[in-house]
DNA sequence: CCATAGTTACGACTTTATTCGTAGCAATTT
DNA sequence: AAATTGCTACGAATAAAGTCGTAACTATGG
């Protein structure tokens, strides 16, 4: 189990896991290169990055080849779990109910999305 | 309208915002009581905290006596926006769907909420 | 009226996150 | 084989958030 708790990904971190997660793997080119579309900060900035992240268990690599190779080490659904928890504990008063109904409030799902939601909604009263 | 979008709270301005909206409004003393409770930082903290706060214009306070005493000046809905609007975009694809089913998913609700939530949800595809 | 306790103001220190410059190495080009 | 290019490593500067110490003021109790 030991869920590492120890290590939250930062923003910027969480913006190269993003990439991460897309790409499968990537090279810090690739990576600065992603980066870049929306960011202004230097190459040696990104590097900096991923070998932080790497030291924090937050991305593995492949350094056989000069250029390593980097791969996310925790999952996206776990990540999104983590931050949601956090804030439904610290903005919505413990309930999640509270924060669904205001993400559907405030965003809104298309038809099909509701739909979606419907059936998962069925499936999780059903049980 | 003008959202004054610039100052989003830190980690520690929304720990102190979620006393004020319990409150309605308190004394520095009074938030740091509160505070205590989750940490130990000092009471010039939290006083300094409140000062910077106030010049965000996260707060209000009224300064006519001695005690100064401050209200929050954001209201707790439009900030639960402000971040679930970060998150369904930094990490759920800027799908609020996908938000939704993972909190449903991880957090249990109970059959209460979920009731609640079909309510509601019942209502959205009606209009 | 003096001492004490409670308050604000505010500069400075600490810690954490982000950014970059530079050195060094390896592969590639000329 | 020298120059160029592209990479990693890493220390250090900068920025942002959080923390605290101290001074100054005011009301209160002895």
């Amino acid at each position: 189990m030991a869920t590492q708790k120890k290590f939250q990904p930062t923003e910027s971190e969480l913006e190269i896991l993003q990439i991460l997660w897309e790409k499968e793997s990537a090279t810090v080119r690739e990576v600065h290169e992603e980066l870049s579309k929306t960011k202004t900060s230097g190459y040696t900035t990104t590097l900096k990055l991923l070998q932080i992240m790497f030291e924090k268990k937050l991305v593995t690599r492949d350094d056989r080849a000069k250029t390593h190779i980097y791969q996310p080490a925790i999952s996206r659904q776990k990540t999104q779990k983590q931050f949601l928890d956090k804030m439904i504990n610290g903005l919505f008063y413990g309930s999640s109910a509270q924060l669904v109904m205001q993400a559907l409030g405030n965003q809104q799902a298309s038809r099909t999305e509701l739909d979606e939601i419907q059936k998962y909604l069925d499936n999780l009263k059903g049980a």
